[in-house]
DNA sequence: ACACGTTCTACCATTGAATGGAAAACGACC
DNA sequence: GGTCGTTTTCCATTCAATGGTAGAACGTGT
C-alpha cells in the first residue's frame, strides 16, 4: 500500500472525481462520490478537500459535494468555444428572428455532435436544458453536417469503426448521408429525436476553410420549407465563418 | 529533488495550471502556461499531458494548450447555478419582453456578485461576454441586493474587512446603502459601470428563505422608472423563488 | 432519552509515483 | 544550413500520496 493500490495516478483520480456527477446532478454526498469515482473513502474525501480549498469543488457540510462557483467561471471565461459562441450569438438571434424556430450551434467531439448554443422558438420556454447536450454524428443533422466536412482520413476512419447499437442504420446509409451532404452543402434528417420534426443543418467554416461547427435548426414537419430554411442558415454560417480568425 | 521542490501538491498543480488562462484567453502556448502556473516545463508539460488524456485540457499540435470540450461539457451538465438558471430563464424572458432592457442574474460569491445570467436588450447584439463576470459587493445593484439580505453575521464580517482601493467609498456608506436595500427590498446604484446607466437588483430568495440570488436590470439614466421596474423584478424574483427547492 | 446505523473526518506508518534537470527532437526564421 | 526558441522524452532520486483503522458527528427510530 503506498502511492495508488490500483495503479492509477492523481490527475486520474481528480478526472474520476470531477466525472462523477451524473448529468444534471449538481449536488452528491462524499460516500456516493467515492463509489461512483472509484476510490476510497479516505482517498475521495481528501481529494474533495484539496480541490474545494481551491473553490474548484463545494464540499458543504454534511459531505455534500458540488462543482465550484469557481470552475464555473474560470471554464465560462475561457471556454474553448468562446469566440465561436460569440461570432455565432449575433447570427443565430438573426436566424431566430427571421424563421422563429429553434436554432443550434454544435462542434464535432469525437463521433458525437456537441451543442454548444441554443436558441428556442419565441414563445416557448427557453430551454437551456439540452447545452452541453451530445447526439452521434449519423442522428443529427448538425453531426452529419459537421463529418460531410472533415477531412476525408477522418471520415474513412468514422466509417470504418460505426456501428450503430440500435442496429436501424448501417454503415453504407450514413456514407450515403455524408455523400449527399457535402454536395448538397446541408444536412436534413426527419424525426430522428422527435418523430414529427426535422431537422436541417449547415456547415460553418472558419477563415482557414476548416469546418468547425454547424448551425441548425429544428423545425415542425408542418413547417418544413427547405427553400426558405437552407439559404438563410448558409448565409448565416458564412457570416459567423468570417468572423473566425482563430 | 523528489515530489514537488516547491512544497505543493498535484491537486495544487493541477488547479493552477487550469487557472493560468488569463480572462478571456482560450489557448496557451506551452511554455508560457508553465511560466503563468509557476511550474518547471517538464512538470507542466507531463501535467497537460495528462489531464489531456482525460479531455480536461485539449493540447494541440505544437504545444498549444486550450480548456477541453470535455471540461466544458461536463460543467455546463453539473454547473451548481443549473437549477436556479433554469428557474431563472423564463422570468428572465419575461422581464425582458416586458421592460425591454438589460436583465442578468447574479450570485454571492465571497466580496464579490458572479454573474451567472444575462439576457440583452432586444435589438442590441446578445453580449455573453459579462456571463462568469465578477463585482465587487458595494459598487454593483446585484452584490448589494444579496449582501443585504445575508445573516448577520456574514454583513458584519464583510463590513469589517471593508477597503475600497479606489478609496472613493467608506465603511459606513456601504454599511448605509445595505440598510436602506434590506428595508426596501431593493438595490438601486447609478452611474458606476457606466455614468448613464442605473442598475436595480431585488434578493431572489428559495422556500428555506435564503437569498440565494439577485436579480436586476441596466437601465439608461433616461429611462428610470422606479416605479414600474422594481414591482416588476419582485414578482419575477417571487416566482423564481417558488420553483427553488433546493 | 438512548442506542444504533450511517456517514464524515482525522491519523500515520509505508512506499512507489511524482519530480525536474539535462539532453534530444523539432520547427521557424534568417 | 545554422541558430535559436520551442516542445518532448528520459530516468535516478526521494518525499508526497495512500488507505486501513479508529473515532467523531449525525440522524433516526424506538
Amino acid at each position: 500500500m503506498a502511492n495508488s493500490a490500483s495503479g492509477d495516478s492523481v490527475v486520474d483520480r481528480v478526472v474520476r472525481v470531477m466525472e462523477a456527477f451524473p448529468e444534471g446532478v449538481t449536488s452528491l454526498q462524499l460516500s456516493e462520490l467515492a463509489d461512483r469515482a472509484g476510490l476510497p473513502l479516505s482517498s475521495a474525501h481528501r481529494l474533495v478537500r484539496q480541490l474545494s480549498e481551491h473553490g474548484l469543488l463545494d464540499l458543504g457540510a454534511g459531505g455534500t459535494v458540488r462543482l465550484g462557483l469557481r470552475l464555473w467561471e474560470l471554464v465560462n471565461r475561457n471556454s474553448p468555444t468562446l469566440a465561436l459562441r460569440q461570432a455565432a450569438m449575433p447570427f443565430m438571434e438573426d436566424i431566430q428572428q427571421v424563421l422563429n424556430q429553434n436554432v443550434n450551434l454544435a462542434v464535432l467531439d469525437g463521433w458525437e455532435a456537441l451543442f454548444v448554443e441554443r436558441l428556442s422558438r419565441r414563445g416557448s420556454v427557453a430551454n437551456r436544458a439540452r447545452i452541453a447536450g451530445r447526439m452521434p454524428v449519423h442522428i443529427s443533422s448538425a453531426g452529419l453536417a459537421l463529418m460531410s466536412h472533415q477531412p476525408r482520413e477522418l471520415q474513412a476512419e468514422y466509417l470504418e469503426q460505426f456501428a450503430d447499437p440500435a442496429g436501424k442504420v448501417s454503415a453504407d446509409v450514413v456514407r450515403h448521408f455524408l455523400a449527399e451532404a457535402a454536395q448538397q452543402g446541408y444536412a436534413q434528417l426527419a424525426g430522428v429525436v422527435d418523430p414529427d420534426t426535422w431537422g436541417i443543418a449547415v456547415p460553418v467554416i472558419d477563415a482557414k476553410r476548416r469546418t468547425v461547427a454547424a448551425l441548425g435548426v429544428v423545425v415542425p414537419l408542418a413547417e418544413m420549407r427547405l427553400q426558405a430554411l437552407v439559404p438563410a442558415l448558409q448565409t448565416a454560417a458564412r457570416g459567423i465563418g468570417r468572423q473566425l480568425g482563430d
